[in-house]
DNA sequence: GTCCAATTAGACCGATCCGTCTACCAACTG
DNA sequence: CAGTTGGTAGACGGATCGGTCTAATTGGAC
């Protein structure tokens, strides 16, 4: 095996960088090969395709989300510190200091540019699904099943339509406030 | 001035259609004007550039969603009916029947792959934002101007985060529980 | 030192991109 | 009628697209 710099991590992070940015669609192959610093073949030998490329994109993206959610989350959270770890997680990207600005949730856009029978649909929708399975775990451990579960989807809204308009606007300010909502909702309980 | 079948209209449906279904950057100018069944030439007369078609068609869908909203608001609607006016435009978008399926809001799947700087971004935030205004009007006569203003947003983000989730999965389902959501938030003022 | 697998730079492919141009045509106006 | 307007079909251009290929080079592993 060659030594570390590693010329698919060089590649996944140009392909990322150039994705939020610019969107997947409007992004060359020979954007991300001059971005990473590679010859064009070195892709052919690390993904399938453009297609497989975006794939691994999507994959880096929710498992870079779970790796922020995690560091949030401390060893044996109360339930709102739980659920507040899920809004920093969002917030830590929000604010993550893009070069082209902040556009939204990565997830979200891409699959905006994905066709309906795109399987990368489906591993956005899975993000989202696991997303709104972690607010109702740690709002279980406030209240009942039922309750926890009508809660953990009016949040998972809340989060993913102030992320949307924050997107929009450039900066995570509707998501602090989204935060806020968040928070005495679930004290509230 | 030319006879009905309008030119410039048929351009603008054909690309709606295109551009909702595949993206914009996905779509190509031949495609649209295959669709359409028009001449080259009568787009580029019609319109300045791919970008300004695309600008048109983020405001005719602006306009549409304005339609659909007016359509369901009775005349002197109280504060719940004009609050459920703007989800129900909502819904109506979602359920609009399109050939190639559900795919979310088409302003925010088309903001999603607009570079940060885009002006078309702008387009989209002023009707997101002026969609806010409609809910804190609604709720204006049910509540005080703070509570309005706040609930407003939280409504907001309750139905952009819906349709998003709605449209990862591909039909209407979610944007119907946000619904009844907001019905019972309004109701409870 | 020899081998091997990964990487390099870049030529090359056919397809498609957005946009321009020409030449012709149909319908309305005066 | 002549003139104007907006449409048609399609060739054309240069750029870029995703992807393949070759030939030379690199840096361990043995």
């Amino acid at each position: 095996m060659r030594n570390k710099p590693d010329t698919r991590s060089k590649l996944l992070d140009a392909a990322a960088r150039l994705f939020y940015a610019h969107g997947i669609s409007a992004t060359g192959i020979d954007a991300v090969i001059a971005e990473a610093g590679v010859a064009k073949m070195s892709l052919y030998n690390n993904f399938e395709s453009k297609a497989g490329l975006v794939q691994a994109y999507l994959e880096a993206r929710h498992q870079q989300w779970l790796d922020l959610y995690r560091a949030r989350l401390g060893e044996e959270p109360g339930g709102h510190d739980g659920v507040m770890a899920v809004v920093g997680a969002y917030l830590d990207h929000a604010e993550a200091g893009y070069e082209h600005g902040f556009r939204g949730c990565g997830l979200l856009n891409a699959a905006a540019e994905l066709e309906a029978s795109d399987p990368g649909r489906k591993i956005v929708a899975a993000h989202k699904e696991e997303v709104e399975q972690f607010l109702q775990g740690h709002l279980g451990k406030l209240t009942s099943p039922d309750t926890a579960r009508d809660l953990a989807e009016r949040i998972s809204y809340l989060l993913e339509g102030a992320i949307s308009r924050a997107g929009l606007e450039g900066d995570s300010r509707r998501l602090r406030r989204a935060g806020d909502m968040i928070s005495s909702m679930v004290r509230a309980l």
